[in-house]
DNA sequence: ATATCGATTATCT
DNA sequence: GATAATCGATATG
């Protein structure tokens, strides 16, 4: 019983969330680590043609900058890790692995690289959409996904996928507006107790514990061992 | 339930 | 030319 399943968020009139409001500039203007503990909680919102998608955060991994070998900024600025050396609460979505996408958001002060993987999402609002972005409506289901809602966002090329995050679309985007098709929010969320691993999938600095969840939250991505 | 493996391409050496 | 902050399929216990 994963704690948030029964903390709708409200929609006014327009369809915003009422209940949610932007984590500001300075929320992101700290330490990765910093940042990707209190991420835990928060929510990421996808608002396209007036349709919403949200999801509550509950996996995040922090990259240090020029101190952590598993960093994409490590080696310094290039053209393609440019955001995380910008200034904080901007989207850095790179392509890995000849197939996915994976969403980071800018922390630290412009000139100082740091950012926050995101790695898992518990869905709130709009699995439908989520499902046809992730190509896993099934047939005569009437609209409605009927699948395992882990299948969603349980992992951060799945949640890329479902939220329709690419690198053309998102790079650069500021997290921190609400008029971005893409940001984060603060709702009344009462955060579950957060533990804390070593990072997933890297080879270098692998051993450092940076890898940020919501205990027992069955959207951690992984196996059940893990969480 | 856990392990292993192939796919596929942007980016950097 | 090698590598990668992953996923899904397949095999095996």
């Amino acid at each position: 019983m994963s704690k948030g399943c029964g903390d709708p968020l409200l929609l006014d009139a327009d369809s915003r969330p009422r209940s949610c409001h932007p984590l500001g500039r300075e929320f992101f203007a700290r330490p990765p680590r910093r940042v990707a503990r209190e991420l835990l909680g928060k929510v990421l919102l996808r608002v396209e043609d007036g349709e919403i998608r949200a999801g509550r955060i509950v996996e995040t991994e922090a990259y240090l900058g020029a101190n952590d070998a598993a960093a994409h900024s490590a080696a310094g600025k290039t053209a393609r890790n440019a955001v995380l050396f910008g200034p904080p609460g901007y989207a850095y979505v790179y392509f890995i692995y000849g197939a996915h996408y994976c969403l980071n958001v800018s922390c630290e002060q412009e000139g100082k690289a740091g950012g926050v993987l995101f790695r898992a999402l518990e869905p709130l609002i709009g699995m439908e959409a989520m499902a046809r972005a992730r190509k896993l409506m099934t047939h005569g289901a009437g609209g409605h996904f009927a699948g395992d809602l882990r299948l969603l966002t349980s992992g951060p090329g799945r949640l890329a996928a479902a939220f329709g995050i690419t690198r053309l679309r998102d790079n650069g985007c500021d997290l921190t507006s609400p008029d971005s098709s893409l940001w984060i929010g603060e709702d009344d969320f009462a955060k579950a107790t957060v533990k804390v691993g070593p990072r997933i999938g890297i080879t270098k600095a692998a051993a450092h514990p940076l890898r940020f969840f919501l205990a027992g939250n069955r959207f951690v991505s992984g196996p059940k061992s893990w969480r």
